[in-house]
RNA sequence: GGCGCCGUGGCCAAGUGGUAAGGCAGAGGACUGCAAAUCCUUUAUCCCCGGUUCGAAUCCGGGCGGCGCCUCCA
């Protein structure tokens, strides 16, 4: 059974069939860095890292390039608000970017290009649309794509051409269109933008590239005349991926990609995210909040991308949980003494039988079917951790009734957590987190053998006040047979 | 108006024909000095009404309810 992913261009899960197994192309729209990233950008872009990291862990090889859109109204205004020149101006947000993708666990993508780098390829791309008829200047030295020229025109997001509103808001910007459908490549100068630095010459004029030229340019050049995956949010469908269609196949003749991936907006607190209504978050403040970076990311991923999502402080809560109980569970594996026991079940194993071994082995087994058959189908990632918990369930049993467990046994479990963890990235990033200097590690080892020593005194209540001291400081404490262990918790609401 | 999505236990959420995964929360129990972690037990008329079928949360029809996109917002 191998992977299927539902396109956006046939409205049906297709088998996934790239060129090149050994170099997948995917291009996913980044964000326009005229301000920090918002959790719901986020939501997308651990998407990607989602597809990056199980197309990897299937074994194919992948070349993945991620955008920065750096000039567009937005950022001229507020570059120029700034009084600085957008480079200037959009950089740090590209930065910023990248460090919040860090701290969220995202594995780095290939390339991240910044559009004002592509400047000539756009006006490449527009010359040999023009040549080919299927674009015009207008007087004050504007180039509009003419959808009338092209016959595919709205097979994407499935518009029917004379259903599109053709509105009555014709802007300004829009004048001298010769329908209001048709769509901007390139945008003539306006003294704004030479503020900025936001203009370059061309052969019909000095302006600036309109923005689906820009993601047309970057994914043609970076990843190739057809993309095995082009990835975005659902906003993103019309007009600028039908856009990016029409331009890029009126141009090289190709399909521009073999398949569409969109992910589902996301909620925040039941409703619509946006500013109006004060529900705006970026992950920028939750870093400085110091909310748990695992749960933020098991949360933005823990349901499937078409699915709608609901960011909440009671879900990041059960998301820090959920995350703990893997990383308990991956520790006390890794502590368990193994004993070495011939493994009955290794006698009557059948050849070429992945599942055989012991019962941890086989559930390990089980366990991982179960995730690659619910990630083929469409990166069901609810149905992949569903089956992971089975297996943290039925192997947490099995510790409880076993003294001992075989080598190979352990061994199986820990590599089954390790794995599916290349996809998650989970037990990564909460390791990462847990992470604490050996100086704070010193106190702590310290403050346990004086908790000791009041236990063997039989003096609870100064052995309870050593873990309550312990507990402000964030090191929770846990009594066992072989002594005591600490951990460092994270927390998912540190306000609360 | 056009196109599309969704409605499963207190909350979140898999499952698309054979009588309901998983996470969080709650209750009882085991373990513990008390906890923590873990285990055991426990909590579902699958929005409503019809229909198809031996059999439907799953297919069809009709309702009700929530939501998205329809020119630059991931």
């Amino acid at each position: 059974m191998g992977l299927r992913l539902h396109n956006t261009l046939t409205r049906a899960a297709e088998p996934f069939e790239p060129q090149d197994p050994e170099r997948v192309g995917i291009y996913g729209c980044g964000p326009t860095i005229y301000g920090h990233a918002h959790i719901g950008n986020f939501r997308t872009f651990l998407f990607y890292d989602l597809v990056h990291r199980y197309l990897e862990w299937k074994g194919y090889g992948v070349h993945f390039v991620m955008n920065f859109t750096d000039v567009d109204d937005k950022t001229i205004r507020a570059a120029r608000e700034a009084g600085v020149g957008i480079g200037e101006f959009t950089e740090p947000f590209a930065e910023a970017v990248l460090e919040e993708a860090d701290a969220l666990g995202m594995a780095r993508f290939d390339l991240y290009p910044r559009a004002t780098a592509y400047v000539d390829g756009m006006i490449e791309l527009v010359q040999t649309l023009l040549d080919r008829k299927l674009a015009y200047v207008t007087e004050d030295g504007s180039v509009f794509f003419d959808i009338s020229a092209f016959p595919g025109y709205g097979k994407l997001s499935g518009k029917d051409l004379e259903q599109v509103r053709t509105g009555e808001r014709v802007s300004g910007d829009d004048y001298g269109k010769d329908d209001v459908r048709d769509f901007a490549l390139w945008k003539a100068v306006k003294p704004e933008d030479e503020e900025v630095g936001a203009a370059w010459d061309a052969p019909w004029g000095r302006g600036r590239p309109g923005w689906h030229l820009e993601c047309s340019v970057m994914g043609l050049r970076e990843v190739g005349t057809t993309l095995d995956l082009h990835l975005g949010g659902e906003d993103l469908i019309f007009p600028h991926h039908e856009d990016e269609i029409a331009q890029s196949e009126g141009a090289t003749g190709h399909p521009f990609a073999r398949c569409w991936l969109h992910v589902k907006h996301l909620r925040v607190e039941g409703s619509k995210m946006s500013k109006s209504l004060g529900n705006f978050i970026t992950v920028r403040e939750l870093l400085d909040e110091g909310v748990s970076r695992a749960a933020i990311r098991h949360q933005l991923l823990s349901a499937q991308y078409r699915r709608e999502l609901n960011f909440s402080r009671a879900g990041l809560e059960a998301s820090e949980k959920a995350v703990a109980r893997l990383v308990d569970f991956r520790d006390r594996l890794r502590r368990r003494p193994v004993e070495e026991v011939e493994m009955d079940e290794a006698q009557d194993s059948t050849e070429g039988q992945p599942s055989s071994g012991g019962p941890l082995a086989r559930a390990a087994a089980r366990a991982r079917e179960g995730f690659e058959t619910a990630m083929d189908d469409d990166l069901n990632i609810s149905g992949a951790l569903g089956a992971v918990f089975t297996f943290v369930n039925e192997a947490n049993a099995h510790l409880d009734r076993e003294r001992g467990v075989a080598a190979a046994e352990r061994d199986a479990a820990l590599a089954l957590v390790a794995s599916v963890d290349r996809v998650l990235g989970l037990v990564e990033l909460a390791d990462r987190e847990r992470g604490v200097d050996p100086e704070v590690e010193a106190w702590v080892q310290e403050r346990i053998e004086a908790r000791a020593q009041a236990r063997r005194d039989r003096d609870w209540s100064r052995a309870d006040a050593i873990r309550d001291e312990l507990s402000s400081r964030g090191i929770v404490l846990e009594d066992g047979p072989d002594g005591t262990r600490w951990k460092r918790v994270t927390t998912a609401s540190p306000g609360a």
